[in-house]
DNA sequence: ACTGAAAGGTAAAAGGG
DNA sequence: CCCTTTTACCTTTCAGT
């Protein structure tokens, strides 16, 4: 399926999605040419799915993360309940899960008023929406990429 | 501090990192060299702190995605604990929080043992570790950045 | 399937307004 | 601060092995 020059490239991409291919070639001792075509390879095969630009939430002025734990009211209640949740910009992630909560989301926003308006004015008044339950993020340290083994 | 300019070309690249500076630019109306500036300011700046490549995890075996909420015994315990769960590299992301978990984890595992795996003779034998609760995570429908705005 | 060379395009640096 | 120009490098393609 994929040999180790595929996963070679894989984790230098995954550190730095902006090295060249001409000094990966280098880094495993193959033309420029070859990296290209696995590159490919791995897209086409869905492998890769896009490359996308890390950036400082807090340097835009984001300065609180949090994950907001979603009890809905019934199970059948998670497609409509997952549209009202995308037409919220400030959450960036939602997992369907299994366990203490029925949703997931991970949100980002300017300050705790703004946190507070999302939660009373735009969360809770959603009507799939039983109960949320708030774990603020004070720090990330660990923010990394699985390995290709 | 940021102006629009800046902010069309985060949100261009937040979405695609392999975008050139001269589409960029066109779309913008500015000339490729100053697409390259912004960029070079906005990461001396620290707002951009990198670039990474988006794969699917699937498709490399790693079938399960999980959130571990921990419970530390005392608070003071963190720092000695996330060196333990730095080592482990199915852990992919760690956020430290308020509320209901010390410790929230993001793991990535490649079957059902696996993670029972983890669980019990990885996590649980830590003695900063007091309980742990696991959420898997079914799917997730909502995978995006900030925008700048 | 990889290589090497060729063609086109892009990034980065320098100079001018 | 932004533009144009320039140079060097990079990606991408294709014929050949």
């Amino acid at each position: 399926m994929i040999d180790n020059l595929d996963k070679n490239i894989l984790n230098a991409l995954t550190e730095n999605a902006r090295l060249s291919y001409a000094e990966i070639a280098k880094a495993n001792r193959v033309s420029p040419a070859t990296v290209h075509v696995r590159v490919e390879k791995m897209r086409k095969a869905g492998i890769i799915t896009g490359a996308k630009l890390s950036i400082d939430p807090r340097k835009l002025g984001f300065d609180i993360c949090c994950f907001i734990g979603i009890i809905l009211r019934q199970a059948g209640d998670y497609p409509s309940a997952l549209e009202k949740l995308k037409a919220l910009p400030e959450v960036t992630e939602a997992y369907y899960t299994t366990g203490q909560y029925s949703v997931l989301i991970k949100v980002l926003v300017r300050n705790i008023d703004d946190l507070q308006k999302l939660l009373i004015e735009r969360l809770q008044v959603i009507d799939e929406i039983q109960s949320t339950e708030t774990l603020i993020s004070l720090q990330t340290p660990i923010q990394r990429t699985i390995q290709a083994t």
